[in-house]
RNA sequence: AGGGGCGUAGCCAAGCGGUAAGGCAACGGGUUUUGAUCCCGUGAUGCGCAGGUUCGAAUCCUGCCGCCCCUGCCA
């Protein structure tokens, strides 16, 4: 994964830099920590993206750490997802699989450490109590009485917090640093807090489990990593971070620095929020397609590449904003216009007869698989005097900029002949049911001799081998351009993010396209396979609209 | 008694004392058998505000203002 376009130079490279160039570090060592408690999204792709590129840019590496302290949130069916999708993203962290269970016991050692050190005590405070004695933003805390146990009888009482002595939340380890201190993370911060709930891996071996601030710095200098990425809320727990890291017996000494998370407008990206759609049933699952999840991002057709493209463009800094949603779909488009095979596909049939075309004949016309890509090939579609096309292609009252299909009017048929309607046809209800029309054998891939011009080309899928299919068009989940601000996310979901088309007329060839493979259907958008499908019930996922300056221009 | 961050175009973002990159969006125009793609063009006399230092300030100094994060035995 090193080919991916240059990346602009951000303030963590120029650190990374200065500190090789300094010798402060001889090798770049950096690692993405999600924790096991629900799927990987955009926000995480920045993360991995970020960790991973920026190791291999400086031909170091990158562990995938699995940052599972606390079990009675983590769950084992999470693990297996976040391994698939970092690697779905394209990164691949080799022999370096971590979990910072792996390092429950050496953290045991360590705060036992602390303790001989004099830096740590066995608090018999009630969760309650620590609260209070913290203080406030504006006012210092108060020492705990436990506070000046001697070393021995912390130590006793810590090993009897391992052994299961006491009930959940009873007693906790806490730091000795500073009751006063403006920061609240260093008032006497829980370092290990009991919990009888079976880990995913260690099962019921420990009683007691370390908090975020006491493992992951210390997994970080164990595993040595040299650059601990993370999010801006947690610079005010640096200052804990190296005070931990200076005061234990670490292996190697990791730094942490902090860059701003990603936000999308139209786009919940909290694991929080997704929870919650997902608890409600407002999307079928994590995998929804109109969830910003990787499984969802994948499930609906976008391309990894274009995530990393999208992310990589992005650059890093401190500031927290809102990137609009528009930015990624650009890279989306980008992406599948160089790769997407292209291919017809009438969403809404309209039945066309062509009347001076003879019954029985049929023939062959040659198509471009991609004007993109000359290796792409071309493929043969049937013409006969049957065909389907678009509705929206024709309208009976043409507005004066409409370039395509109208009584009397005369368009393209893509890759074959022009043609001209000649007659409406209509049910009972008014409703236009099919079209009668004439076509030129003159024009087939060529201009006509008289040169007549037309400005309208549109897709249209032969009656005698179309194959039918359903096909589900996504819009942002979310019309608003900040969702869940107030109220409840799952309430503000836009109704129109799914709408299903069924009988649609696609294609012969379409019906061997294979999941993860993306297609343009020409015109349209771009669509895949919908895990759904089925032979003999085709189901395809609008990835993304084609750009469309006429709906655009109609609007206005 | 508070602590930690951040302010450059609608959005993202370079810039590191020498006279405001780039991308997205938007808007014009051209090409086109996808109203797609592609190509060309248009935007900050000004960098949160006010002072100061300097020949010269988005960059240095001072003071304000605004926004975000922190009082889980979550991460």
């Amino acid at each position: 994964m090193n080919q991916e376009d240059p990346l602009p130079t951000n303030f963590i490279m120029e650190q990374v830099r200065s500190d090789l160039d300094k010798g402060k570090t001889a090798t770049v060592v950096t690692r993405f920590p999600p924790e096991p408690n629900g799927y990987l999204h955009l926000g995480h792709a920045k993360a991995i993206c970020l960790n991973f590129s920026l190791a291999s840019q400086f031909n170091g590496r990158c562990h995938l750490r699995l940052d599972d302290t606390n079990p009675s949130k983590e769950d084992k069916q999470y693990i297996d997802a976040i391994k698939r999708d970092v690697k779905w993203l394209g990164y691949d962290w080799g022999d370096h699989l971590y979990y910072a269970s792996d390092n429950f016991d050496q953290l045991y050692q360590m705060a036992l450490s602390l303790i001989e050190a004099g830096y740590a005590y066995v608090d018999d405070l009630s969760a309650e109590e620590i609260r209070e004695y913290r203080g406030s933003l504006t006012a210092p805390g108060r020492e705990s009485p436990s506070r000046n146990r001697t070393r021995e009888e912390n130590i006793l009482l810590f090993e009897r917090m391992k052994n299961g002595k006491f009930a959940d939340g009873e007693k906790v380890l806490r730091a000795k640093i500073d009751m006063s201190s403006g920061n609240i993370n260093l008032r006497d911060p829980v370092l290990f807090r009991i919990l009888r709930t079976p880990h995913p891996r260690t099962g019921t071996l420990w009683k007691i489990y370390p908090t975020y601030d006491f493992a992951h710095g210390q997994s970080d200098a164990i595993e040595h990593v040299t650059h601990s990425l993370c999010t801006l809320e947690f610079e005010d727990h640096r200052p804990l971070y190296d005070w931990l890291l200076e005061k234990l017996p670490v292996p190697s000494r990791p730094r942490q620095f902090e860059f701003a998370r990603l936000n999308m407008s139209h786009t919940v990206l909290s694991k929080r929020n997704l929870m919650r759609l997902v608890d409600t049933g407002r999307v079928t699952g994590w995998d929804d397609p109109r969830m910003p999840t990787l499984s969802g991002l994948r499930r609906r057709g976008v391309p990894p590449e274009a995530i990393r493209n999208f992310i990589s463009k992005l650059s890093v800094s401190k500031r927290e904003g809102v990137v609009e949603l528009a930015a990624f779909e650009f890279e989306i488009r980008e992406y599948l216009n160089q790769h997407a095979e292209r291919r017809l596909a009438v969403l809404k049939p309209l039945k066309v007869t062509i009347e001076n075309y003879p019954p029985g004949k049929s023939e062959q016309v040659t198509a471009s698989n991609n004007p993109k890509d000359e290796n792409a090939g071309t493929r043969l579609l049937t013409f006969s005097r049957e065909i389907y096309i678009e509705r929206d292609d024709f309208m009976e009252d043409p507005p004066k900029k409409f370039f395509r299909l109208g009584p009397g009017r005369e368009v393209r048929l893509r890759f074959s002949y022009y043609l001209k309607c000649k007659e409406i046809v209509k049910d009972q209800l008014g409703n236009v049911t099919e079209l009668r029309c004439s076509y030129d054998p003159e024009t087939k891939g060529a201009p006509p001799p008289d040169g007549r011009k037309v400005k309208g080309v549109i897709h249209w899928v032969s009656a005698l081998d179309a194959v039918e299919a359903e096909v589900r068009l996504y819009n942002p989940l979310f019309s608003d351009e900040a969702p869940g601000k107030e109220g409840n996310v799952e309430d503000q979901i836009d109704i129109e993010s799914l709408k299903v088309i069924n009988g649609c007329k696609i294609e012969p060839s379409l019906a061997n396209v294979t999941v993860g493979n993306a297609i343009q259907f020409e015109r349209n958008g771009y669509f895949c396979v919908d895990n759904d499908s089925r032979p003999e019930r085709l189901v395809f996922n609008r990835t993304i609209a084609l750009r469309d300056s006429w709906t655009k221009a109609k609007a206005d």
